[in-house]
DNA sequence: CCGTATCCATTTGGATACTG
DNA sequence: CAGTATCCAAATGGATACGG
C-alpha cells in the first residue's frame, strides 16, 4: 500500500519509502515475532499484543508484497498457513534488535 | 514511569512503546535531518520533504517530550527558535543509518 | 483454522489561511 | 519566522458475522 500514488508528490525521499515497507504500526512486531522461525496465523495473532485479525491479515499481505514475508499454505484440513522472513526480512533482525535495546534503555 | 497503569491495554510490547516515540511518520526523517546539527524550524520544512507545518509542530512537540529533541527559542525579530538531538536521540544515529542502507538495497 | 466483510467510532494525517 | 486554527480525508481499531 505504500507506492499507489506518487505523481502527485514527485518523490518520497528514502526513509519514506522505508517506512512505507515497515513502518506500519504493526510491521515491525510481526517481523519480531517471526525472527525466531515460521509462524501460524493464529500465532501470530498471539504473539502480537493487540492487534486484531483485520490488521494482521493487511500488514502481513503489504509484507508479503514488498518481498518481506513469505505465505505458505498446505491444503490440509482445517488450513494450515505459514508465514516466514524472507533473506530481505532476515536481515532486519540486527536493526530491530539495536532498536530494541535502544527502546529498553530510553523508553520502557 | 512504566510498572504503573495499564490495565486497560495490559501491556504494550516494548516495540510498540518505541514506535510511539520514533515511529510516527516522519519522525525518522526528522531524527536524520538533524544528525549534522542544530536546525531551525524552517530547515527542517524544506528538508523533509513533504511535510506540512501541522506534522512538522505536531512530531516536533512529540519528540520534546519524549526527550529526542531539544527545543531553544531566541527573543529575536524575527523569532528564531533552534532544534537539536538531546544524546538520547543521537544513540538512533547508527540505527537509522543501518535502516536507511538496507533501504537502499532493498527498497530503493 | 484462516481468513473476508461490514458497520461504526476514534485517531491520525493533510492543505491552507492566518497571527504574534 | 514560527507556529495556530480550521476543516476535511484517510487510516486504524473493535466487535461481530460469515465462509472455504
Amino acid at each position: 500500500m505504500s507506492n499507489k500514488k506518487m505523481e502527485k508528490s514527485e518523490e518520497k525521499c528514502a526513509l519514506q519509502e522505508i517506512l512505507g515497507v515497515i513502518g506500519g504500526k504493526w510491521s515491525m512486531s510481526i517481523i519480531y515475532a517471526l525472527f525466531p522461525g515460521k509462524k501460524r496465523f493464529s500465532e501470530l495473532e498471539r504473539l502480537v499484543p493487540n492487534i486484531n485479525t483485520r490488521m494482521l491479515v493487511k500488514e502481513l499481505k503489504n509484507m508479503e508484497t514488498n518481498g518481506i514475508v513469505v505465505r505458505k499454505v498446505y491444503a490440509t484440513v482445517p488450513p494450515t498457513v505459514e508465514y516466514t522472513l524472507t533473506p530481505k526480512g532476515q536481515k532486519l533482525e540486527p536493526i530491530i534488535s539495536e532498536l530494541y535495546k535502544w527502546g529498553l534503555e530510553y523508553v520502557g
